[in-house]
RNA sequence: GGGGGUAUAGCUCAGUCGGUUAGAGCGCAUCGCUGAUAACGAUGAGGCCCGUGGUUCAAGUCCACGUACCCCCA
């Protein structure tokens, strides 16, 4: 009996033994050859495998998609359908793509697949981060160069050239990746952020930026990195790495007090200052000593010899140690307006230095007095403002100090401590050394320590739209719900302007043309540049050298005016890619409108104070108003062990590899529903191992029953005898179960994706899986190895109540309600595992269903089926 | 120093609004099945729900403090 199945099977063109994977082919391309009811000779279902090899049907199903156009087909069979947006945010393809790549983007295709299904119109663009110091710094390594100068001497034009060179070296790989893992976007089309049109929105933004007076040159205490010869923004300082634990030599230094105001009485001239750093080298800029008028200080002095020194009283102990008798106490406004001697200067040479008021001194730690370098710290400069004290940098641009500066004349700032210890100990101006672990910023790009140094840079003053960026945050729907008043809203809260330029070479160019007169005018596009040139420039390079040889007449005074030199920070580039991706607004408008804001964007943790910020950033200071609705914030992945993969330990996952031997949808899945996904992750071939068993498998293993018996029937069964079946309300109770099982599965998958949670919603439908396989299919395996039987074709629907047919109707429903379940089932897994869905969906697809389960609408769910009293929990 | 997260079985993790005897998978033990077989099923052992205090008729769940680990920041 079963032969017959089969047989019919073969001259359909689809037969059981036909190389894995291979035979449903045969449906796609003949879509026509459902019989419209169950007559004689209708077609078999196609067989599958006895053995998937998952790998292998996810290239076939590659192949099939490439080949039937399906994700261009499911864009252009929703355009009229709800646009629903999702942004890319552009990785750099400077490096190899890792397994932390696939995880963020397995959440960008799985949404937008299930918006699709929905009907939305889900336009998707791959894009790639170009510009930035990360590729300048790999290029300077390429060339042997190291910094700027060397880069000069090179050429910036040749420079720049490997730059652009360089930066899509692993694009390949990135688009390998994308593809392999089953990411839809459309790569051809991508953004790239070096391209004219996309320098020429950053430059739109700028100048509506500008034109808000929020774009403004400042000479601020900034992190520089004397290697890199730039100063780092915020976002930069953000970074993993920028902070590392080195330990300092802390020193506690005398300075000589000369004179002193009347009030502090008689013990303190000649006492020493003792004063706390943990930064020597800016010994050499000290400009005062900065005491809390409210704290107060002791006068003390060494039993055995004269030496006194002035310390905060609670701190008192801590520092002096035993053998100190306390001559006076006094309050720390007392001390104010006295004068000592710097500790290099000389008695009547150098001018002596104030002891000033600072309110942020405290006396928790250190000693109550703290030295004061303008140039080399915020609260320094601030208090140097205050009391008109010059901020003298003796540090050049390149990290060593100017020849002229005794003692440590040409070196390296931070190798100037050591000489400096030894001068202090040599002239007894050093009273206690001791080595000091901390944390010291490093630049996250080339490790170099960074120093604080008072800088002419140009700033975005995001600080005036703070209260509108925690306004916009409110309504940014975060998954996990904390980052919006924890890790995100607390940093927003502390929001300071945007360090935006960068003296780089590789970067968008501030649009900033400047007379001697100090006049700025800010340009926002090609063709502006080109009116104020005088000169066709359409076709211009917008990037350095070619666009700081264009000179322009100052429109305020008719000066001769040229660019700034500076580049801009790169993730402005990334916070502008909403409208830049398509050149708007001065072209591309139609690709734009309605395309903003995104509804959803995803990016993994670290990106928080990166993209997230950017792109809120820059969307507010331009629009008004925040660039996504809803944020899904991904956790790290470690490895099986729970370690953080480096290439030090040797752990470092390689996605393709992972994906080959194990499937892109195990991976997928691993991601998506496998765990919370915002919480860190481990993972190796154990948990993919398991899903394929546990999940693939066994949801595979149900549709091959299915099959196996809809084939052994006498008469064949197909998804079209499921319009012969009974009522599904009047089919016996476990069919009901099921039915009510498989609705209620829709109804909260549905409700669990649109709340951007993917693992509740995988977890119902591994829930579904065990019910269908050891439920039901175990429940009522003798009702499909009996066969079903059709009934007449007669007149009416041939619907006959339970009973009347015995057997036939009863198999009769449970053909057609294990089919029903497993087409819903596998219509929801498409977005998590759209190999498997797919390949399935070829075999279980109903009459005149779409080719592609990509192509079908997400499954309904009927209420009226579903009955709680079937399944109480 | 600040912000955030996590802590539940040997391991990985669920646990909804505070409500009966705290669950699943893996692993382990015993048994069964061999027409879903890269399996599968049944049964069992295995818990100081991190600690302390509080709120409550009732706390794994809420509150406070503490401990440990992780992340981000200064």
């Amino acid at each position: 009996m079963s032969d017959l199945g089969a047989e019919q099977g073969a001259v359909a063109g689809s037969t059981a033994h036909e190389p894995k994977g291979t035979s449903p082919e045969a449906r796609a391309e003949s879509p026509e050859h459902e019989p419209k009811g169950a007559s004689a000779g209708s077609a078999a279902m196609p067989a599958l495998p006895g053995r998937p090899d998952f790998p292998a049907i996810e290239h076939e199903m590659l192949a099939r998609w490439s080949r039937e156009r399906t994700f261009e087909r499911s864009l252009e069979q929703t355009a009229d359908g709800p646009r629903w947006t999702f942004y890319e945010g552009p990785p750099t393809a400077n490096g190899m793509p890792g397994i932390h790549h696939v995880e963020a983007r397995v959440f960008k295709d799985l949404f937008p697949r299930y918006k699709t299904m929905r009907g939305h119109h889900v336009p998707r663009k791959a894009g790639w981060d170009c510009h930035g110091l990360p590729v300048e710094v790999a290029v300077e390594k390429e060339l042997g160069l190291s910094g700027k100068k060397d880069i000069e001497a090179y050429g910036v034009a040749e420079f720049n050239a490997r730059c652009r060179e360089s930066v899509l070296r692993h694009v390949d790989a990135f688009a390998a990746i994308t593809q392999r893992m089953g990411y839809w976007t459309d790569l051809p089309g991508a953004y790239r952020t070096m391209d004219p049109s996309y320098v020429e929105s950053v430059w739109w933004a700028l100048k509506t930026i500008h034109d808000k007076g929020l774009l403004v040159r400042d000479t601020r205490i900034s992190p520089y990195c004397p290697r890199c010869g730039t100063p780092l923004s915020d976002h930069e300082m953000s970074q993993p790495d920028a902070y590392r634990e080195v330990t300092d030599p802390s020193v506690t230094v005398r300075f000589r007090v000369v004179s002193a105001p009347a009030a502090s009485g008689r013990h303190l001239a000649g006492a020493d200052l003792l004063v706390w750093t943990t930064t020597p080298w800016t010994l050499t800029a000290n400009a005062a000593v900065a005491a809390n008028p409210q704290a107060r200080y002791v006068i003390a002095r060494k039993t055995g010899d004269g030496d006194r020194a002035v310390v905060a009283e609670s701190l008192c102990a801590r520092v002096l140690g035993e053998g100190w008798r306390v001559l006076d106490t006094i309050r720390g406004k007392d001390l104010i307006g006295a004068r000592y001697l710097h500790p290099f200067g000389m008695e009547g040479v150098d001018d002596p230095r104030p002891v000033i008021a600072g309110t942020f001194v405290t006396t928790d730690d250190g000693t109550g007095l703290v030295h004061i370098a303008p140039a080399f710290g915020a609260d320094d400069m601030a208090a140097g403002r205050a009391h008109g004290l010059p901020a003298v940098n003796p540090v050049r641009p390149d990290g060593r100090f100017g020849d002229e500066v005794p003692l440590v004349g040409g070196a390296f700032f931070k190798d100037a401590d050591k000489p400096i210890i030894d001068y202090l100990t040599d002239c007894g101006r050093l009273f206690a050394f001791q080595p000091h672990a901390h944390s010291y910023p490093h630049c996250w790009r080339c490790g170099t320590a960074l120093l604080h140094c008072a800088l002419p840079s140009w700033y975005i003053r995001t600080t005036a739209i703070k209260d509108q960026l925690l306004a916009e945050n409110e309504r940014v729907r975060w998954q996990p719900p904390a980052v919006a008043r924890g890790r995100y809203g607390e940093w927003l809260r502390d929001n300071v302007d945007w360090a935006l330029s960068r003296t780089r070479y590789w970067g968008t160019p501030l649009p900033l043309w400047e007379c001697p007169s100090g006049h700025v005018t800010c340009v926002g596009s090609l063709a502006e540049l080109g009116a104020l040139a005088g000169r066709d420039l359409s076709g211009l390079d917008p990037h350095r050298p070619f666009v700081d040889e264009i000179g322009i007449g100052c429109p305020s005074c008719g000066a001769p005016a040229s660019r700034v030199p500076e580049v801009i920070d790169v993730w402005f580039d990334s916070g502008s890619m909403p409208f830049a991706q398509w050149g708007a607004p001065l072209r591309g408008t139609d690709s734009f409108t309605g395309a903003y804001p995104a509804q959803f964007i995803c990016e993994a943790t670290d990106q928080t104070r990166g993209w997230f910020y950017s792109l809120m950033a820059v969307g507010t200071l331009v629009f008004g108003r925040s660039a996504y609705e809803n944020a899904v914030c991904v956790g790290l992945v470690l490895d099986a062990d729970g370690r953080k993969m480096s290439k030090h330990l040797g752990n470092v996952i390689e996605p393709m590899g992972l994906m080959d031997r194990h499937g892109a949808d195990a991976v997928r899945w691993f991601f998506a529903a496998s765990s919370s996904p915002w919480t860190t992750r481990r993972i190796g071939p154990g948990a993919l191992d398991e899903i394929a068993r546990k999940i693939l498998l066994t949801w595979w293993n149900t549709v091959s029953f299915l099959v196996l018996h809809a084939n052994a029937s006498p008469v064949a069964w197909t998804p079209a005898a499921s319009a012969s079946a009974p009522d599904p309300g009047s089919r016996p109770l476990l069919d009901r179960w099921l039915l009510s099982q498989t609705h209620a599965c829709v109804r909260d998958v549905t409700a669990f994706l649109d709340a951007f949670d993917t693992a509740s919603a995988g977890r119902r439908l591994a829930s579904l899986i065990d019910d269908v396989s050891n439920w039901y299919v175990r429940g009522s395996r003798r009702r499909f190895t009996g066969g079903w039987v059709p009934s007449p074709p007669a007149g009416g629907a041939g619907t006959d109540e339970a009973g009347a047919d015995g057997a036939g109707s009863d198999g009769a429903s449970a053909f057609a309600t294990l089919h029903s379940a497993l087409v819903s089932l596998t219509q929801m897994m498409a977005p998590f595992t759209p190999f498997l869905a797919d390949y399935l969906w070829r075999v279980l697809r109903p009459v005149d269903s779409p080719s592609s389960v990509h192509l079908s609408a997400w499954p309904s769910w009927s209420e009226s089926l579903i009955d709680p009293a079937l399944h109480p929990c």
